[in-house]
DNA sequence: TCATTTGTCTGACTTAAGTCAGGTAAATTG
DNA sequence: CAATTTACCTGACTTAAGTCAGACAAATGA
């Protein structure tokens, strides 16, 4: 058999391994150890606290504190403690760190570019990355509370909107909807949730509140790349706690029947269809949960 | 932009990276170095002498000697002199190695199927993998003389039928068309040609003769995930010198205007159009090209 | 046939990576 | 406030990985 589940799986892993592989040894051209070179990259992207550093690249203490020392001999980074803890050290880049790390960016985002400017259907492949990491990164994907104007917020409420209008028979225009105020999805009226995978965001929900004890759920996406991964489950449940949280004893919310993974996630998760409670001329289903 | 392609990319590279490690920890699991589980996992996938193992691994030839004669004392490995030079030496697990071998096949499907279990469309993840690793591997893709008989042979002609049945509009049957005894595609009077992407078949083409010099090409297939990357040119040319090298002088083959890219590249690399030559009832297009 | 090349092995290195047991100073807790 | 915990550092290790210069025997070529 050369074609079953596996063979395909495996010969994926493979190739994944020989460019991963590839990668590292163009790290190595710019004369540091891998070692260093990792954590010089995690600072940049914002791993500033040692213990951060840590324990996102899995690294001894001793290891780590060694590390550090060699990129401040190479000026790279500079090291100062704490403003609240003057135990903990907090890392910084120096001008000239900043231009490692960007050199090192270069050379991961050339890789990247070559890639998908020598292929076809560079979307197609994009597509395909993107529904593999979400499969791979499952376990990793963290639900974090963001304003509703943040960049990754917008970004889902956009990818939101474009598939209500995709799927709606009637098209959807935001502004004939109860468009939520950003406020009402911010504390302490209400909260704004975003799934992030790796960083990317897959996923939002939000709680519209007005300060009364009822507030409605609003804005549930999961980005097609997720699908299928009870993301929109551990969305939801997280913004039942938060909710709580915040003084709410019930949640509303109103659908349409051209989401049916949504009607089916509600009715199997506690909630009950109540009448219609609001104008809106794009829902059709309504559900009530007491909490 | 937290969206755009390159970020994509390398979430999808660092999620695989993660995924990538936690094998290479489950290796460590059975208390031997990833070099020598490297090793023996290459002996048991077919790499039998030193020296292909040497360029498969990309080990120092010190360093795999020390690895061979460890496993060797594990009693895992035999190293025996090759029949045909008795510098060379050829590795082949024992029995407790063949076990050992099944053991780190065992993580490696079980993490495989763990992960095709938990996702709601395993086929479409396959797909994705696919398409990623033809990208990735398109410079490590070989092209191999094959007997049409092979299973991987087999494989691709399948393919190849199932989506002619899909793309004619009268469906495909190979009964009815002039199908190539597969003794016509085996030297002295033909060849047939498949490229292996990591062992994995994603393409073939038959050279079909009679032992005069004209013969046909036959049986052109892509995998979809490989499609666009130029493996059409290079199976064409490969089985252009073959011909040659069989003592063919003039090649012709028929096709589809169904098939619009293979008329394309018909056109745009020195065959012209003749009139039918057969009476296939299949193709509607004929081309000719002199070696 | 004899010089050269080839395939593998050995011993003597270096380096990166990682482990572990203290040590110091700051923060926290009862 | 004293005892404990926490955050980081240091020194002394081990191990895997990899490099390099020969050594040897078999194969090859003039």
């Amino acid at each position: 058999m050369t074609h079953d589940p596996i063979s395909r799986f495996r010969r994926f892993a493979r190739s994944v391994t020989t460019e991963v592989g590839a990668l590292d040894e163009s790290f190595l051209g710019r004369g540091r150890s891998l070692g260093a070179a990792r954590v010089l990259n995690a600072i940049g992207h914002g791993h500033a606290d040692v213990a951060d550093l840590r324990t996102y690249l899995n690294l001894d203490s001793g290891l780590l504190s060694r590390l550090l020392r060699q990129l401040e001999g190479e000026d790279l980074i500079t090291l100062s403690p704490s403003p609240t803890d003057a135990r903990a050290r907090i890392a910084a880049l120096t001008l000239a760190g900043k231009a490692e790390f960007t050199a090192y960016e270069e050379i991961s985002n050339t890789r990247a570019a070559n890639l998908l400017d020598r292929h076809p259907h560079p979307e197609a492949l994009l597509a395909a990355m993107d529904l593999i990491a979400s499969a791979l990164g499952q376990d990793r994907t963290v639900i974090e509370e963001r304003d509703p104007r943040d960049p990754q917020s917008l970004f889902c409420l956009n990818e939101y909107y474009a598939e209500l209008g995709r799927r709606l028979r009637t098209g959807f225009d935001v502004n004939l909807s109860c468009d939520p105020q950003a406020t009402d999805m911010i504390p302490p009226r209400g909260a704004f949730l975003v799934a992030l995978s790796d960083g990317m965001p897959i996923g939002c929900v939000g709680v519209k509140g007005s300060g009364a004890p009822i507030a409605e759920i609003k804005r549930l996406w999961i980005a097609p790349s997720a699908r299928g991964l009870g993301m929109a489950k551990r969305l939801m449940t997280a913004a039942e706690t938060r909710a709580k949280a915040l003084g709410i004893q019930t949640l509303r919310l109103d659908t349409n029947s051209a989401l049916p993974e949504a009607i089916r996630l509600y009715q199997t998760t506690g909630w009950t269809e109540i009448d219609r409670f609001n104008d809106d001329p794009y829902p059709d289903f309504f559900f009530e949960k007491t909490l």
